[in-house]
This record gives structure tokens, sequence and C-alpha cells, in this order.
DNA sequence: ATTGGCACTCAATAAAGGTGAGTGCCAATT
DNA sequence: AATTGGCACTCACCTTTATTGAGTGCCAAT
């Protein structure tokens, strides 16, 4: 069952990549025959049957029945992107769609939705693009405004316009005044720090130097501390163009679709696997089973983390079908994310 | 094809409210024999067969086929929901759920989306909450933050803790000292009212004021205008609990389910439909086709508008298949509808 | 007016046969 | 030693043909 692309010889892999090519294009498994009508082989389906039978071996191939044709196992598809794949260069009308739809215009807070969008159209697939994290993202502007029974309503902007709020419990009841004294406060000294630092230095604040602050000070730290307690960055995506799966997973069974929408509705398991790739530099891929969640079973999850001032803040990505068309979407995939990159950073402030 | 309950006796009647329950329950065509030995019925199947006659000369019932039973039409499930049915009080536990989850807690922000939830998850079925309408929302802090290019973010709160923000261009430059005396000059006189309120003040004081006003009083109406200017008003709803439907509607096809799926992230044509529940009160129901939107051929969606102050706000309601259990349904629709209004309603600010 | 009886219809299920794409293996060929 | 043609075999898929049974409509009897 080793599979690595050391015990192959080159015909082999060559007969394997058609292979899988085929079944990708037609969603029929691909019997000797038809692979040796294809043009770039000069094989008997015989000499092919023996070749396949090796593959089959080694758990790349496997048919679904005795008398059908042979479909790429995970580890075959695996092989295939990672070694056989000749990417192709993206359609210049689709490049235009992005470009156009990520153009860093006036509505950048609808950004994240646009990428999701353009992939989800333009791949005839779901997209998926997380949400900015947080951490790396910095501090532009927080206000406080009094609601009833100690409990005040933080507003804060980050990254030139992005608005969060947030509803905080106070030991004591505050008066508008104050509110917006504290506010005032923590912008003079937190504006344009990273919502991290910002965390760190409020913790730091609160341990240390209680003694040379004075009331005022003291609430607005605590406020601020309340803020950004840890709990509340729950990392979310955007997802679109579910219902595109539905045409293409006829195939997998009702409640396997079943499965597949309430894991994006949960949306836990997909930040997860989200959240691997943001470790990961590049395209990365999760074919089926891979993932380790039995609900994307049957698809696969092309991914790209997205950066801002060369760091890494986010993911996106295109789920579909195993059986997807790798060449396109993975250029695809890495474009977009780049291009989202590009429009999300931060231009320099000229009021 | 006269349909009112005028020209059917009681037999026939409670002959029909028992063939629609039993198909509710079982799912499947019912048969003269099955009604026969129902324990409220004391007429042979013969018999039945003449009065099921007569509803299906009335489009009230019909069979999908010779040897079947007969299904409720639309026209028959009208007559069922509008004069038959008996409405069932709600289950104790599932009040508790609704009293529990929409207790006027901190979380005001997210009693919409609890709301949404808690009727997908104790219906089974697909739940939808309209955001409330902004026009009959008070105004309750605006402020102005700078961006690059003569754009400008205006933060807004309304109804004591809803957040919203909105990118404008402005004519010129303005420096942050400006934007925060434009704030809260628009503060000064505007918060407390009600948007729609706002806007047509806004206007007004355009038109035939100008003379009076400082060119910072100006300013300030200005971006107001752009800020409520009305093309933003696009009204949104939540929905949760779609993959529910999945497990229902195996019956009907794929691609009805992909139409039905395709019509939740539209938008468009819910909204259409939960506007017209709006002017409505109490609760209303569509069954299949009677919402003209082919999407919903085979589900009924109960709907009932909810209020705060007395003043319609939005829609709330379930979807789901049409041989859903009305009964039940309908009750839990106007309590939820009643509890979301009550815990949405302000409370009195105590700062 | 209600009922029992009877012929009839028709979906649904199962069984039976036919078709064809594809395989594995072996002996002949290069 | 690798490649190929030939051949028997398998098995999903399709069509055809019964078989069944729930249900109907109609009519004559109660």
């Amino acid at each position: 069952m080793n599979s690595g692309a050391r015990d192959l010889n080159d015909r082999s892999l060559q007969l394997l990549k058609t292979l899988v090519e085929r079944y990708i294009s037609d969603g029929q498994p691909v019997g000797s025959r038809v692979l040796s009508k294809d043009s770039d082989i000069k094989l008997s389906p015989a000499t092919i049957r023996n070749v396949m039978a090796d593959l089959e071996d080694l758990g790349l191939i496997h048919s679904p029945h005795t008398s059908a044709g042979r479909i790429p196992t995970v580890s075959g598809y695996r092989l295939f992107v990672d070694s056989l794949l000749t990417v192709k260069p993206l359609d210049s009308k689709e490049l235009a769609c992005l470009h156009q739809g990520l153009s860093d215009k006036d509505d950048n807070g609808k950004m994240i939705g646009t990428a999701s969008r353009l992939l989800a159209e333009l791949t005839h697939m779901a997209g998926v693009v997380t949400l900015p994290r947080r951490e790396l993202v910095s501090l532009r502007h927080i206000e406080f405004l009094p609601l009833s029974h100690k409990r005040v309503l933080v507003i804060f902007v980050t990254n030139e316009q992005e608005v969060h709020n947030k509803i905080i419990h106070t030991d004591k009841v505050f008066t508008p005044s104050e509110l917006q004294q504290a506010g005032a406060y923590l912008n003079s000294i937190y504006c344009g720090h990273s919502l991290i630092s910002v965390r760190a230095a409020v913790l730091k604040e609160l341990q240390d130097a209680q003694e040379r602050m004075n009331q005022g000070m003291l609430d607005a730290i605590k406020m601020a501390q309340l803020t950004f307690d840890s709990g509340d960055q729950k990392d979310d995506y955007v997802l679109t163009g579910e219902t595109n799966l539905m045409g293409f997973l006829e195939l997998s069974g009702r409640d396997h679709l079943k499965k597949l929408f309430d894991a994006f509705s949960q949306k836990q398991d997909v930040i997860h696997l989200l959240d691997q790739s943001m470790k990961a530099d590049g395209v990365q891929i999760f074919i089926g089973e891979e993932s380790g969640y039995q609900a994307f079973d049957q698809c696969s999850l092309v991914t790209s983390s997205y950066s801002v001032n060369d760091e890494v803040v986010g993911v996106l990505g295109v789920i579909g079908p195993t059986r997807m068309a790798y060449e396109k979407i993975i250029p695809f995939v890495d474009v977009t994310a780049k291009l989202l990159g590009a429009a999300l950073n931060p231009k320099t402030t000229t009021p």
C-alpha cells in the first residue's frame, strides 16, 4: 500500500494521470479501452489492464465492482495533485472578474463576502472565506455607550473600517461623560496597536500598576479588559454557493448532503479545518476523508491563506466534489487569495 | 370548484378533517378503509367513498392515482386550517424553552438569531425571523470617523443596542474634530427620534432652512442625509435549520430542494413573502402554491408579525412541508412572536 | 341513506432474461 | 521479457413480465 511515486515507472504514472483526468472530466469509472484510445497512450487494453492491476495493488485506484472501470482512491488523487498535475493558467475572463470584484474600492467591509461569492460563482462550487483574524488587526477607535443595568455597549473599529460591538457588564453604573472620558483615554494610548497587544498591555496594567492610576483610568482599563476578553474572538467565515453542491453530489445520497450542510451550519468543523490551512503557506488541499471529518467524505477542499502586510490573517477556499478540476481550481484559489490580501491591504490614511 | 364550507354538511367536514389529520401524521394517501376504522367515524368504507367523491368534486382532495387513497389539495388544507383545525395548547416544555431563550437577558443583539434557532429546533423545520424594520426604530447615537479619500465611516446605534455602520462619500475632507462636532450636533437634536422621522427632518432642513445654519451644521445634516439615504435599508432575515427540510422533503426531488435553497440565498422572494405577512396582524399561513413562488410549491409558511410598543416591526415564522402539524405550529409561532416582541421591548433606560 | 359485493385499476415489488462494458488470465507474438 | 490477442467470466443496468394488494366506482340489496 505504499503509494510513493518512486515505486512506479513513468508509464504507470502517465497512465494514472490520464485516468484521473478522465475520471474528473467524465465522472464515470474509466476502463482499459478508453485509456488505450487516449491520444497519448499507445498501448493495448491488455497491457493497460496489467498496469492498472499494479496501480490497484498500490492502493491508487480501485473498481467499484468487477465489471466496471477504475476510479482513483484518495491516495490516487493525492499522488495526482502532488506530482502529476499540470496546472492550467487562469482563464482571462475569470481573472478579469476577480480583479473587478476585488478592486479595493470603497466597500471594503463587504470584501470578504464578495470574495466568497466570486469563488462560488466562478467555480460553480461552494466558496468559503474566513474573516480576518482579530489579533492581527489594529485598533482604530473605541467607544462606550451606557445601557441599562450596569451594562455598557462597546463599539470598536479595527483595520480602517470594520466595526465590532459587544455588551459588557460593569461593576458600577457609569455616567455618559465618564464613559466618554474612558473611551478618549483608551483611544489616546492604544489607538493603532494590534488587538492582541492591547489585550496584553491591559492585563499588565491591571496587575502591576494600579497605584499610579486614578479611578477613571482604572475603570477604563477594566472595561477594555472586558472588551478584549478572549472569549469573544470566535472565528467565523462566510460561505457561499452551498446550493451549487447539491447539483454536484446528486450521486452520493441525501443523508450525506445533509451531514455536509449540517457541518456548514455548525461551523465548528469547518473552522478547525480551515485553521489547519492557516499555518501552512500557499495552496493546501484536503481530499475526501483526509480532512478527518466524516461530513467531507466525498468532498475536496482547496484552500489558501491570505495575508495583509505579509502577515497571514485568514484563509479562503473552495469546497467541491473530490473529482473537481484541480488543475484549474488550484491556481484560481491561489490568485484569489493574493488579490484579496492586496485588496485588504490598509491604504495609507490621508484624511 | 367552490370550496366554501357552506356547501358541505358537518359529516363531510368531519371526514375531511380526519383525512387531513391522518395524512399529516402518516404522510400516506388515506383511503376509505382507514377512515372507516377511525374511532370517530361510524360509517362503512363505501359511504366514505361517496363522501370523498363529493370532496374531490369540490377540489378539496384528490388521488395521486386510481388505486391510491386521497390527499388534501391546497384548498383542502386551506379549509382545514381556516375552519376545522383544533389548535393544541403549547407543550409546556417547549414553552419553557421559549421563555428561557427569549428572556430579555443581556444579549439583546442576538435575540433575532436566538428566536430563529428556537423556531427551527423546536419544530424540526426551518425558522425565519426578519430583522426589525429600521424606520420604526429610534436613533440612539451617531458618530463619524474619518477614512481616507473623502470617505467617512458612520456608526449609529439604534434601539438600545443595535449597531449599524456605513461608509459615505463626502464632498470635502473633514478633520476628526469636525466630524466629532457634527456627531455631537446630530445627537443633540435627533437622538431618540425614529430613523424615518430623522430622515424626513434632515431632508426638510436641507431644503428650506439653509440660511440660518452655519457651515458645520450644514455639513452634519448633509452627512446625516447620506447616512439615512433610503438605498441602504435592505431588509434582511435570519434563517435557521434549512437542513431540517432536507429530511422532510426527501419525497419531492432534488431539484425542487435546490430551487428552495436557491430562493433562500437569493432572499428576495422570501422577503416579499414575509413582507405580505407584515401587513396583517396575527398568524398567517401560506400553503403550497398559495405563496405564488414556485420554489415554495410543496412548502407551507406559518408566520406572525411581532411588535414592539404596539408597532409591527418584523415577521417571524416557520417553513416546512405542507403536511406539517398546523395545530401545533400555529400556536407555537404565535407565542414566539409575542415573546420576541416582549423581549425586544426597550427597557426604560436607567443608567 | 347506507351498505356489502364485485369487477377493475394501477403503483409497487419481485423475478427473469438480455446486454454490454470490463476484467483476469493465458498462450502466442515481438 | 514485455506486449498483445483471445476467451471465458462477472456483474451492474435495463427491459419485460408476473404477482400482489390497496383502493376505487358502481350497483343492487338492505
